[in-house]
DNA sequence: GCCGTTTTCGGCCCGACTGTTTTCAGTCG
């Protein structure tokens, strides 16, 4: 059994357990647990072989005994025992918004609804209205929910969310009363999907009032969910929740670090406030009864002993200790970024000519241009056999001659074939100034096969890049499992690159493998695989998603000079 | 279930909103 297949198995335990009413410290740790899991990169095996598990913080003796156990591919009895003794469906209702383990469970107990279908006749009869806890709004509002969960995934795709942030934040914005407004959540983050959308706001006690009419009244809401005076909460047209929350002024630094998070973020810094003798909360920076005056969120960190955390790394995986010990590192920028890689054209499956890539990248301020069209495998995307790559490549020589101050660089998107070959031989492959090879095909592999097959790929020494090295796509389709460890290591030592995949719908590389690729010597590129002009506004997820990663602009190949990147791809090739 | 060197037992972050109450439990973030 593998990391996710354990993490699941955790947090479903956490949710029977809450169900059937266990320590609620218990099931806190049972939580914890799940999350280091999702964000370790080492090799969860050899953790457990070598018993270095247990000196992660969170993971205990008991959580190392499950973890081997489901590792191992053994019955956990614990686990069975919850599953005996509730029933599945009630797992699936405690995910409805508003029923939580307690209503859950008094829905089992009192009237035996054990699915979401029992639960939906069970309101439409008006049989909950009389349970003790439960009154005819309950009812009400669980049928909404059952209808939202089924009209809407639950979690959006961060241009959605950031276009419909954009259109509330300008609303909000320039409306008189308003101070100071931010968005914050996990958009602000840079989570590579979002459940919801966070605003704060700062005005004087006599605006909130009429701030939050016009919140709740904006063209775009379709439902208001909640409405307090510091506090609202309402759904988009586009299915997307938003919350707004309103303080006065002093309280908005304090506010804003709060929304912003993670959870995990502000338990950690909570500790760390508690430890100095201080107390954070959404309200202030206290020390006894007193406040501590913070104008900005630097203030706030600057009081704890804190370097400023950018919010990309407010995670807990480590950024509250590096701040403190001055070791933050300085992220990558979107001004950094010197050149595109990764696009496509007309020749295959592309909108647009490599002239007019070209001169729109040159446009936006950039030096050169990869473009890496599909190979002849890719015959779907209208890839390129050799006759066709030969004419693109006087096309690319003429149009070098006739671009000033901008480089072309020739390049191909070759598709890794299931033996992990590519689909060019050799000598047509070193005619490229550098290689993409990605996966387009046979998803269905297990994880050794398709770490095999991707290693196999990148050793061929005309491979510069790694592309999307899982195939994931959000809130669609997981990717291929993947080793990511044995993959980073073996790009790092081949001085091969592997890309964040700029695309929204992909960020893959996932962000959380992003620190141990970089402490491993990767170079990690950021790659719009832009199939029109429009597409290169994409990079701007990627530089988001490598910040998430701790990555700085030496870790990045596409920050460097035309003449270095060149370099890069001729360096690996000698290897 | 996890943690810790003034602890191996006794703690474990904090507050708003809702609905159903008439002072509060449950849920959420």
């Amino acid at each position: 059994m593998d990391k996710k297949a354990i993490a699941k198995i955790i947090k479903e335990m956490a949710v029977l357990m809450e169900i059937k009413g266990d320590n609620p410290f218990k099931i806190r740790a049972h939580h914890n647990a799940v999350r280091i899991l999702e964000g370790l990169t080492e090799s969860l095996p050899e953790l457990v072989a070598s018993g270095e598990i247990t000196n992660i913080k969170g993971i205990g003796k008991g959580m190392a005994d499950k973890i081997m156990t489901l590792l191992n591919g053994e019955e956990l009895s614990e686990y069975q025992q919850l599953k005996d003794a509730i029933p599945p469906g009630l797992l699936e209702i405690a995910k409805i918004p508003g029923l939580g383990p307690k209503k859950v469970k008094m829905l089992w107990k009192d009237l035996n609804i054990t699915t979401p279908e029992a639960l939906e006749a069970a309101c439409e009869a008006d049989q909950l209205s009389g349970v003790k806890g439960f009154g005819a709004k309950t009812q009400e509002k669980i049928l909404e929910s059952i209808a939202m969960l089924k009209k809407f995934q639950g979690r959006h795709s961060l241009p959605v969310a950031r276009n419909a942030a954009d259109t509330i934040l300008d609303a909000l914005s320039g409306f008189p009363g308003v101070i100071r407004v931010e968005v914050a959540g996990s958009l602000r983050r840079w989570k590579e999907t979002v459940k919801d959308i966070d605003f704060v706001l700062s005005a004087a006690d006599e605006d909130r009032e009429k701030i939050m009419a016009h919140f709740t009244g904006l063209a775009a809401v379709e439902k208001v969910v909640a409405s307090g005076e510091t506090k609202s909460t309402v759904i988009l047209d586009s299915g997307i929740s938003v919350d707004l929350r309103i303080v006065e002024d002093g309280q908005f630094p304090y506010l804003l670090h709060h929304s912003t998070g993670s959870k995990e973020h502000n338990v950690a810094m909570r500790q760390l406030a508690k430890d100095q003798g201080k107390k954070i909360s959404e309200y202030g920076l206290f020390q006894g009864e007193a406040l501590i005056p913070c104008e900005t969120e630097a203030d706030i960190f600057r009081e704890l002993g804190l370097d400023y955390i950018p919010p990309e790394l407010r995670e807990n995986y480590g950024e509250i200790e590096a701040a403190a010990a001055g070791e933050l590192p300085e992220l990558v920028e979107m001004a950094d970024m010197k050149g595109m890689i990764h696009t496509h054209s007309v020749w295959s499956d592309g909108a647009n000519t490599v002239e007019e890539m070209a001169l729109a990248a040159k446009e936006l301020g950039y030096e050169y241009l990869v473009i890496s069209d599909h190979s002849k495998a890719a015959a779907y995307a209208n890839g390129l056999n050799e006759t066709r790559v030969k004419a693109q490549h006087e096309e690319i020589d003429a149009l070098n001659e006739k671009i000033d101050n901008f480089r072309i660089f020739k390049s191909i998107e070759c598709d890794i074939l299931a033996d992990g070959s590519l689909d060019f031989s050799d000598e047509i492959l070193v005619t490229f100034d550098m290689v993409i090879a990605s996966i387009h095909s046979k998803f269905g592999m297990s994880e050794p096969e398709a770490t095999d097959r991707l290693i196999r790929a990148i050793q061929n020494p005309h491979v510069t890049i790694l592309g999307h090295p899982t195939g994931r796509l959000l809130l669609a389709r997981d990717g291929y499992p993947i080793n990511h460890h044995a993959v980073i290591d073996a790009a790092a030592e081949l001085g091969v690159s592997i890309e964040i995949n700029a695309n929204p719908r992909r960020l893959d590389l996932d962000w959380r493998f992003c620190k141990y690729a970089r402490d491993k010597g990767l170079m990690i590129s950021i790659n719009p695989d832009a199939h029109r002009i429009a597409g290169y506004a994409d990079v701007e997820y990627g530089v988001g998603i490598a910040r998430k990663g701790w990555l700085r602009k030496r870790d990045i190949l596409n920050t460097y000079s035309a003449e270095e990147v060149l370099a890069f791809a001729n360096k690996r090739r000698e290897r």
